[in-house]
DNA sequence: TGACTTAGTGAGTGATGACTTACTAAAGTC
DNA sequence: GACTTTAGTAAGTCATCACTCACTAAGTCA
Protein backbone atom coordinates (compact mmCIF):
# COMPACT_ATOMS: atom_id res chain seq x y z
CA UNK A 1 0.00 0.00 0.00
CA UNK A 2 1.70 3.20 -1.04
CA UNK A 3 1.55 6.17 1.80
CA UNK A 4 -1.03 8.54 2.08
CA UNK A 5 -0.82 11.66 -0.38
CA UNK A 6 -2.54 14.96 -0.71
CA UNK A 7 -4.95 14.93 -3.24
CA UNK A 8 -3.08 17.05 -5.21
CA UNK A 9 -0.08 15.20 -5.42
CA UNK A 10 -2.09 11.98 -5.58
CA UNK A 11 -3.97 13.86 -9.07
CA UNK A 12 -0.15 15.00 -10.57
CA UNK A 13 0.73 11.23 -10.09
CA UNK A 14 -2.84 9.90 -12.25
CA UNK A 15 -2.28 12.62 -14.83
CA UNK A 16 0.96 11.28 -15.31
CA UNK A 17 -0.19 7.58 -15.44
CA UNK A 18 -3.33 8.60 -17.33
CA UNK A 19 -0.84 10.77 -20.11
CA UNK A 20 0.70 7.26 -21.06
CA UNK A 21 -2.76 5.79 -21.48
CA UNK A 22 -4.41 8.18 -23.55
CA UNK A 23 -1.68 9.19 -25.25
CA UNK A 24 -1.91 5.44 -26.99
CA UNK A 25 -5.23 4.55 -26.95
CA UNK A 26 -7.08 8.08 -26.67
CA UNK A 27 -10.14 9.17 -24.76
CA UNK A 28 -12.34 6.67 -26.07
CA UNK A 29 -9.75 4.00 -26.21
CA UNK A 30 -8.48 3.92 -23.06
CA UNK A 31 -9.82 2.46 -19.57
CA UNK A 32 -10.35 4.38 -16.38
CA UNK A 33 -9.87 1.11 -14.88
CA UNK A 34 -6.36 0.53 -16.74
CA UNK A 35 -5.63 4.04 -15.56
CA UNK A 36 -6.37 3.37 -12.01
CA UNK A 37 -4.36 0.13 -11.83
CA UNK A 38 -1.47 1.80 -13.50
CA UNK A 39 -1.22 4.51 -10.79
CA UNK A 40 -1.71 2.15 -8.00
CA UNK A 41 -5.47 3.16 -7.03
CA UNK A 42 -8.79 1.91 -7.16
CA UNK A 43 -10.94 2.68 -9.77
CA UNK A 44 -13.39 4.95 -7.06
CA UNK A 45 -10.74 7.29 -5.94
CA UNK A 46 -10.29 7.93 -9.61
CA UNK A 47 -13.82 10.00 -9.94
CA UNK A 48 -13.26 11.13 -6.52
CA UNK A 49 -10.48 13.37 -8.02
CA UNK A 50 -11.57 14.23 -10.89
CA UNK A 51 -14.82 13.73 -11.71
CA UNK A 52 -15.16 12.13 -15.21
CA UNK A 53 -12.65 10.54 -17.43
CA UNK A 54 -13.27 13.63 -20.24
CA UNK A 55 -11.95 16.33 -17.23
CA UNK A 56 -9.06 13.78 -16.90
CA UNK A 57 -8.20 13.70 -20.36
CA UNK A 58 -9.00 16.98 -20.15
CA UNK A 59 -6.06 17.86 -17.14
CA UNK A 60 -3.68 15.45 -18.99
CA UNK A 61 -4.00 16.99 -22.03
CA UNK A 62 -3.29 20.78 -20.62
CA UNK A 63 -0.64 19.27 -18.26
CA UNK A 64 1.20 17.88 -21.97
CA UNK A 65 0.89 21.05 -23.57
CA UNK A 66 2.39 23.14 -20.04
CA UNK A 67 5.40 20.64 -20.20
CA UNK A 68 5.59 21.68 -24.17
CA UNK A 69 5.42 25.00 -23.39
CA UNK A 70 8.15 24.50 -20.62
CA UNK A 71 10.33 22.72 -23.02
CA UNK A 72 10.35 25.94 -25.56
CA UNK A 73 10.77 28.35 -22.68
CA UNK A 74 13.55 26.25 -21.03
CA UNK A 75 15.30 26.17 -24.79
CA UNK A 76 15.04 30.01 -25.20
CA UNK A 77 16.71 30.58 -22.17
CA UNK A 78 19.49 28.38 -22.65
CA UNK A 79 19.97 30.09 -26.45
CA UNK A 80 19.52 33.18 -24.18
CA UNK A 81 22.54 32.44 -22.21
CA UNK A 82 24.34 31.28 -25.33
CA UNK A 83 24.40 27.49 -24.22
CA UNK A 84 22.92 26.18 -27.42
CA UNK A 85 24.45 26.99 -30.73
CA UNK A 86 21.49 27.21 -33.13
CA UNK A 87 21.40 30.07 -35.65
CA UNK A 88 17.77 31.57 -34.40
CA UNK A 89 15.80 31.68 -31.50
CA UNK A 90 13.14 29.93 -33.31
CA UNK A 91 15.40 27.01 -34.08
CA UNK A 92 16.76 26.75 -30.76
CA UNK A 93 12.87 25.68 -29.93
CA UNK A 94 12.57 23.30 -33.07
CA UNK A 95 15.55 21.13 -31.39
CA UNK A 96 13.80 20.76 -28.32
CA UNK A 97 10.24 19.69 -30.56
CA UNK A 98 12.65 17.20 -31.87
CA UNK A 99 14.25 16.20 -28.21
CA UNK A 100 10.86 15.74 -27.15
CA UNK A 101 9.50 13.51 -30.04
CA UNK A 102 12.00 11.36 -28.74
CA UNK A 103 11.96 11.84 -25.01
CA UNK A 104 8.73 12.22 -24.34
CA UNK A 105 6.88 11.05 -27.01
CA UNK A 106 3.31 10.69 -25.38
CA UNK A 107 2.75 14.48 -24.54
CA UNK A 108 2.79 15.06 -28.28
CA UNK A 109 0.82 11.95 -29.38
CA UNK A 110 -1.64 12.99 -26.70
CA UNK A 111 -1.97 16.31 -28.48
CA UNK A 112 -2.89 14.36 -31.67
CA UNK A 113 -5.76 12.75 -29.60
CA UNK A 114 -6.81 16.13 -28.14
CA UNK A 115 -7.52 17.35 -31.48
CA UNK A 116 -9.14 14.27 -32.83
CA UNK A 117 -11.12 14.43 -30.09
CA UNK A 118 -12.45 18.34 -30.53
CA UNK A 119 -15.43 17.44 -31.69
CA UNK A 120 -16.92 17.39 -27.69
CA UNK A 121 -17.13 21.29 -27.62
CA UNK A 122 -15.10 20.98 -24.10
CA UNK A 123 -12.26 19.22 -25.12
CA UNK A 124 -12.12 21.76 -28.25
CA UNK A 125 -12.27 25.04 -26.04
CA UNK A 126 -9.00 23.54 -24.01
CA UNK A 127 -6.94 22.37 -26.87
CA UNK A 128 -7.89 25.93 -28.29
CA UNK A 129 -6.58 27.83 -25.78
CA UNK A 130 -3.40 25.52 -24.84
CA UNK A 131 -2.45 26.34 -28.42
CA UNK A 132 -3.10 29.79 -28.66
CA UNK A 133 -0.88 29.87 -25.36
CA UNK A 134 1.55 27.99 -27.09
CA UNK A 135 1.84 30.22 -30.37
CA UNK A 136 1.77 33.05 -28.27
CA UNK A 137 4.56 32.11 -26.09
CA UNK A 138 6.62 30.76 -29.26
CA UNK A 139 6.09 34.02 -31.13
CA UNK A 140 6.97 36.12 -28.10
CA UNK A 141 10.46 33.97 -26.81
CA UNK A 142 11.35 34.25 -30.89
CA UNK A 143 10.50 37.46 -31.78
CA UNK A 144 9.53 35.38 -35.31
CA UNK A 145 7.10 36.57 -38.21
CA UNK A 146 3.75 35.40 -38.89
CA UNK A 147 5.21 33.40 -41.65
CA UNK A 148 8.02 31.68 -39.84
CA UNK A 149 5.79 30.91 -37.01
CA UNK A 150 3.56 29.34 -39.53
CA UNK A 151 5.69 27.24 -41.04
CA UNK A 152 7.49 26.24 -37.57
CA UNK A 153 4.25 25.26 -36.46
CA UNK A 154 3.57 23.29 -39.17
CA UNK A 155 7.31 21.40 -39.65
CA UNK A 156 5.70 20.49 -35.93
CA UNK A 157 2.45 18.92 -36.95
CA UNK A 158 3.88 16.76 -39.70
CA UNK A 159 6.66 15.42 -37.50
CA UNK A 160 3.73 14.82 -34.60
CA UNK A 161 1.38 12.83 -37.28
CA UNK A 162 4.84 11.07 -38.83
CA UNK A 163 5.81 9.80 -34.95
CA UNK A 164 2.25 8.98 -34.84
CA UNK A 165 2.38 6.35 -38.01
CA UNK A 166 5.95 5.40 -36.86
CA UNK A 167 7.51 6.05 -39.95
CA UNK A 168 10.69 5.20 -38.24
CA UNK A 169 9.89 2.23 -39.01
CA UNK A 170 9.21 2.24 -42.68
CA UNK A 171 12.71 1.26 -44.06
CA UNK A 172 13.86 -0.25 -47.34
CA UNK A 173 14.83 1.48 -51.13
CA UNK A 174 10.83 3.11 -51.29
CA UNK A 175 11.38 4.89 -47.93
CA UNK A 176 12.57 7.91 -48.73
CA UNK A 177 9.09 9.45 -48.45
CA UNK A 178 8.66 8.29 -45.28
CA UNK A 179 12.39 10.03 -43.79
CA UNK A 180 11.73 13.05 -45.51
CA UNK A 181 8.41 13.49 -44.36
CA UNK A 182 9.64 12.72 -40.50
CA UNK A 183 12.82 14.51 -40.67
CA UNK A 184 13.99 17.95 -39.60
CA UNK A 185 13.00 20.98 -42.06
CA UNK A 186 15.08 20.42 -45.59
CA UNK A 187 16.59 23.32 -46.86
CA UNK A 188 15.49 23.82 -50.44
CA UNK A 189 18.07 22.77 -52.52
CA UNK B 1 -36.98 -0.58 -47.24
CA UNK B 2 -34.82 -0.12 -49.25
CA UNK B 3 -34.52 -2.06 -52.78
CA UNK B 4 -31.67 -4.86 -52.55
CA UNK B 5 -28.21 -4.03 -54.00
CA UNK B 6 -25.31 -6.43 -54.63
CA UNK B 7 -22.91 -6.85 -51.65
CA UNK B 8 -20.17 -4.42 -53.42
CA UNK B 9 -22.56 -1.44 -53.86
CA UNK B 10 -23.92 -1.39 -50.13
CA UNK B 11 -20.40 -1.98 -49.18
CA UNK B 12 -19.80 1.50 -50.83
CA UNK B 13 -22.46 3.17 -49.47
CA UNK B 14 -22.28 1.99 -45.73
CA UNK B 15 -18.53 3.46 -46.34
CA UNK B 16 -19.72 6.80 -47.05
CA UNK B 17 -22.04 6.93 -44.02
CA UNK B 18 -19.41 4.94 -41.78
CA UNK B 19 -16.69 7.87 -43.27
CA UNK B 20 -19.03 10.82 -41.50
CA UNK B 21 -19.22 8.75 -38.05
CA UNK B 22 -15.90 7.55 -37.83
CA UNK B 23 -14.29 11.46 -38.43
CA UNK B 24 -16.70 13.06 -35.61
CA UNK B 25 -16.21 10.04 -33.10
CA UNK B 26 -12.75 8.44 -34.69
CA UNK B 27 -12.33 4.32 -34.29
CA UNK B 28 -13.28 4.25 -30.27
CA UNK B 29 -15.88 6.79 -30.53
CA UNK B 30 -18.21 5.64 -33.21
CA UNK B 31 -20.78 2.77 -32.80
CA UNK B 32 -21.25 -0.06 -35.56
CA UNK B 33 -25.34 0.74 -34.39
CA UNK B 34 -25.08 4.29 -35.37
CA UNK B 35 -23.46 3.56 -38.29
CA UNK B 36 -26.13 0.59 -39.55
CA UNK B 37 -28.50 3.09 -38.81
CA UNK B 38 -27.49 5.74 -40.74
CA UNK B 39 -26.82 3.35 -43.68
CA UNK B 40 -30.39 2.13 -43.04
CA UNK B 41 -29.28 -1.52 -42.95
CA UNK B 42 -29.29 -3.99 -39.88
CA UNK B 43 -26.39 -3.82 -37.29
CA UNK B 44 -25.73 -7.69 -38.29
CA UNK B 45 -25.34 -6.64 -41.93
CA UNK B 46 -22.84 -4.31 -41.19
CA UNK B 47 -20.59 -6.99 -39.79
CA UNK B 48 -21.66 -9.65 -42.56
CA UNK B 49 -20.33 -7.14 -45.31
CA UNK B 50 -16.99 -5.83 -42.97
CA UNK B 51 -16.26 -8.84 -40.19
CA UNK B 52 -15.43 -6.28 -37.95
CA UNK B 53 -15.33 -2.55 -36.72
CA UNK B 54 -11.77 -2.20 -37.51
CA UNK B 55 -12.16 -4.22 -40.80
CA UNK B 56 -14.70 -0.86 -41.61
CA UNK B 57 -12.23 1.55 -39.95
CA UNK B 58 -9.85 0.99 -42.66
CA UNK B 59 -11.60 0.32 -45.49
CA UNK B 60 -13.40 4.10 -44.95
CA UNK B 61 -9.88 5.74 -44.14
CA UNK B 62 -8.40 4.06 -47.33
CA UNK B 63 -11.15 5.09 -49.02
CA UNK B 64 -11.26 8.36 -47.94
CA UNK B 65 -7.42 8.74 -48.89
CA UNK B 66 -8.36 7.38 -52.45
CA UNK B 67 -10.44 10.68 -52.70
CA UNK B 68 -8.06 12.80 -51.80
CA UNK B 69 -5.77 11.36 -53.97
CA UNK B 70 -8.14 11.56 -56.95
CA UNK B 71 -8.47 15.10 -56.14
CA UNK B 72 -5.09 15.63 -56.42
CA UNK B 73 -4.74 14.12 -59.53
CA UNK B 74 -7.92 15.96 -60.94
CA UNK B 75 -5.98 19.54 -59.27
CA UNK B 76 -3.05 18.52 -61.69
CA UNK B 77 -5.05 16.98 -64.85
CA UNK B 78 -7.08 20.97 -64.94
CA UNK B 79 -3.69 22.56 -64.51
CA UNK B 80 -2.40 20.76 -67.11
CA UNK B 81 -5.32 21.57 -69.80
CA UNK B 82 -4.65 25.68 -68.37
CA UNK B 83 -7.61 25.52 -66.93
CA UNK B 84 -6.42 26.72 -63.53
CA UNK B 85 -4.46 29.72 -62.79
CA UNK B 86 -2.10 28.82 -60.12
CA UNK B 87 1.90 29.07 -60.25
CA UNK B 88 2.84 25.72 -60.48
CA UNK B 89 1.34 22.09 -60.05
CA UNK B 90 2.15 21.92 -56.47
CA UNK B 91 0.28 25.01 -55.88
CA UNK B 92 -2.64 23.56 -57.83
CA UNK B 93 -3.05 21.18 -55.75
CA UNK B 94 -2.20 22.97 -52.45
CA UNK B 95 -5.78 24.83 -53.76
CA UNK B 96 -7.58 21.59 -54.04
CA UNK B 97 -6.87 20.29 -50.70
CA UNK B 98 -8.15 24.05 -49.33
CA UNK B 99 -11.44 22.93 -50.94
CA UNK B 100 -11.26 19.17 -50.16
CA UNK B 101 -10.87 20.73 -46.31
CA UNK B 102 -13.76 23.21 -46.79
CA UNK B 103 -16.44 20.75 -48.73
CA UNK B 104 -15.23 17.41 -47.50
CA UNK B 105 -13.73 18.10 -44.14
CA UNK B 106 -15.07 14.30 -43.62
CA UNK B 107 -12.20 12.78 -45.24
CA UNK B 108 -9.39 14.88 -43.51
CA UNK B 109 -10.62 14.76 -40.11
CA UNK B 110 -10.75 10.95 -40.49
CA UNK B 111 -7.06 10.83 -41.52
CA UNK B 112 -6.55 12.29 -38.09
CA UNK B 113 -8.37 9.51 -36.53
CA UNK B 114 -6.30 7.24 -38.65
CA UNK B 115 -3.15 8.72 -37.48
CA UNK B 116 -4.09 8.91 -33.32
CA UNK B 117 -5.47 5.22 -33.69
CA UNK B 118 -2.19 4.26 -35.45
CA UNK B 119 -1.40 2.62 -32.33
CA UNK B 120 -2.85 -0.39 -33.48
CA UNK B 121 -0.91 -2.30 -36.08
CA UNK B 122 -2.96 -3.02 -38.80
CA UNK B 123 -4.49 0.51 -38.56
CA UNK B 124 -0.83 2.07 -38.77
CA UNK B 125 0.28 -0.37 -41.61
CA UNK B 126 -2.70 0.91 -43.53
CA UNK B 127 -1.94 4.36 -42.85
CA UNK B 128 1.69 4.19 -44.23
CA UNK B 129 1.06 2.62 -46.97
CA UNK B 130 -1.87 5.02 -47.78
CA UNK B 131 0.22 8.26 -46.83
CA UNK B 132 3.48 6.54 -49.11
CA UNK B 133 0.97 6.53 -52.21
CA UNK B 134 -0.02 10.14 -51.39
CA UNK B 135 3.03 11.63 -51.11
CA UNK B 136 4.23 9.70 -54.51
CA UNK B 137 1.51 10.75 -56.01
CA UNK B 138 2.12 14.32 -55.56
CA UNK B 139 5.81 14.36 -56.41
CA UNK B 140 5.08 11.95 -59.33
CA UNK B 141 2.25 14.92 -60.65
CA UNK B 142 4.40 17.81 -59.68
CA UNK B 143 7.68 17.29 -59.94
CA UNK B 144 9.42 19.35 -56.87
CA UNK B 145 11.84 18.23 -54.74
CA UNK B 146 11.69 16.65 -51.29
CA UNK B 147 11.89 19.86 -49.71
CA UNK B 148 8.78 21.30 -51.44
CA UNK B 149 7.25 18.15 -50.41
CA UNK B 150 7.76 18.34 -46.99
CA UNK B 151 7.14 21.66 -47.04
CA UNK B 152 3.49 20.92 -48.91
CA UNK B 153 2.81 18.53 -46.32
CA UNK B 154 3.81 20.25 -43.51
CA UNK B 155 0.79 22.92 -44.23
CA UNK B 156 -1.59 20.06 -44.84
CA UNK B 157 -1.42 18.95 -41.46
CA UNK B 158 -1.43 22.09 -40.11
CA UNK B 159 -4.85 23.05 -41.85
CA UNK B 160 -5.99 19.64 -41.08
CA UNK B 161 -5.44 20.04 -37.27
CA UNK B 162 -6.92 23.93 -37.15
CA UNK B 163 -9.89 22.35 -39.08
CA UNK B 164 -10.39 19.77 -36.50
CA UNK B 165 -10.08 22.51 -34.34
CA UNK B 166 -12.52 24.02 -35.50
CA UNK B 167 -9.79 27.40 -35.31
CA UNK B 168 -12.40 29.33 -37.50
CA UNK B 169 -14.23 29.82 -34.88
CA UNK B 170 -12.11 31.67 -32.61
CA UNK B 171 -12.42 35.53 -33.19
CA UNK B 172 -11.93 38.36 -31.33
CA UNK B 173 -8.97 41.04 -31.34
CA UNK B 174 -6.49 37.83 -29.94
CA UNK B 175 -7.80 35.80 -32.36
CA UNK B 176 -4.88 36.94 -35.04
CA UNK B 177 -2.69 33.22 -34.03
CA UNK B 178 -5.70 31.34 -34.76
CA UNK B 179 -6.26 32.50 -38.50
CA UNK B 180 -2.44 32.49 -39.41
CA UNK B 181 -2.29 28.64 -38.27
CA UNK B 182 -5.39 27.91 -40.05
CA UNK B 183 -4.39 29.81 -43.34
CA UNK B 184 -2.92 29.56 -46.45
CA UNK B 185 0.99 29.39 -46.57
CA UNK B 186 2.35 32.99 -46.13
CA UNK B 187 5.16 33.74 -48.17
CA UNK B 188 7.31 35.20 -45.75
CA UNK B 189 7.77 39.19 -45.78
C1' DT C 1 -41.15 -25.19 -60.67
C1' DG C 2 -37.75 -26.38 -57.70
C1' DA C 3 -32.85 -26.13 -56.24
C1' DC C 4 -29.44 -22.95 -55.12
C1' DT C 5 -27.28 -18.58 -54.12
C1' DT C 6 -27.09 -14.21 -52.14
C1' DA C 7 -29.09 -10.02 -49.64
C1' DG C 8 -30.75 -8.97 -45.47
C1' DT C 9 -32.75 -9.23 -40.50
C1' DG C 10 -34.54 -9.99 -35.28
C1' DA C 11 -33.22 -11.05 -31.26
C1' DG C 12 -29.96 -12.12 -28.57
C1' DT C 13 -25.05 -12.55 -25.53
C1' DG C 14 -21.15 -11.66 -22.97
C1' DA C 15 -17.97 -8.28 -21.83
C1' DT C 16 -16.61 -4.00 -20.74
C1' DG C 17 -16.52 0.24 -18.73
C1' DA C 18 -18.01 4.77 -16.72
C1' DC C 19 -19.70 6.19 -12.66
C1' DT C 20 -21.93 5.63 -7.58
C1' DT C 21 -22.76 4.45 -2.82
C1' DA C 22 -21.68 3.43 1.46
C1' DC C 23 -18.16 2.64 3.86
C1' DT C 24 -12.94 2.51 6.55
C1' DA C 25 -8.83 4.54 8.21
C1' DA C 26 -5.27 7.87 8.68
C1' DA C 27 -4.02 12.79 9.94
C1' DG C 28 -4.64 16.80 12.05
C1' DT C 29 -6.66 19.86 15.94
C1' DC C 30 -8.38 21.47 20.28
C1' DG D 1 -8.61 11.48 23.85
C1' DA D 2 -12.75 13.05 21.44
C1' DC D 3 -13.99 15.34 16.96
C1' DT D 4 -13.38 16.74 12.22
C1' DT D 5 -11.49 16.42 8.01
C1' DT D 6 -9.48 14.14 4.27
C1' DA D 7 -7.43 10.00 1.72
C1' DG D 8 -8.85 5.98 0.03
C1' DT D 9 -11.60 1.52 -1.06
C1' DA D 10 -14.99 -2.75 -2.00
C1' DA D 11 -18.56 -3.84 -4.30
C1' DG D 12 -21.69 -2.78 -6.83
C1' DT D 13 -25.19 -0.67 -11.05
C1' DC D 14 -26.63 0.18 -15.46
C1' DA D 15 -25.93 1.19 -20.11
C1' DT D 16 -23.56 0.43 -24.24
C1' DC D 17 -21.61 -2.09 -27.74
C1' DA D 18 -19.10 -5.39 -30.73
C1' DC D 19 -20.24 -9.42 -32.49
C1' DT D 20 -23.23 -13.98 -33.38
C1' DC D 21 -26.87 -17.20 -34.64
C1' DA D 22 -30.63 -18.81 -36.67
C1' DC D 23 -33.45 -17.42 -39.66
C1' DT D 24 -36.44 -15.13 -44.06
C1' DA D 25 -36.92 -13.59 -48.64
C1' DA D 26 -35.53 -12.11 -53.11
C1' DG D 27 -33.11 -13.37 -57.45
C1' DT D 28 -31.31 -16.76 -60.78
C1' DC D 29 -30.91 -20.52 -63.67
C1' DA D 30 -31.74 -25.66 -64.92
Amino acid sequence: MSPRLTADERRARVIAWATTEFAQRGLHGASTERIAAAAGISHAYVFRLFGTKKALFIACSEWSCAQIGASFQEAADAYGRGEIQAPTTLAAMGDAYMRLLSERRDHLLLQLHSFAASDDDEIRDSAQRSYGRIWCLVVGLSGCSDAEAQTFFGHGMRMNVAAAMKLEDVTGPDARWASVLRGVPLSPS
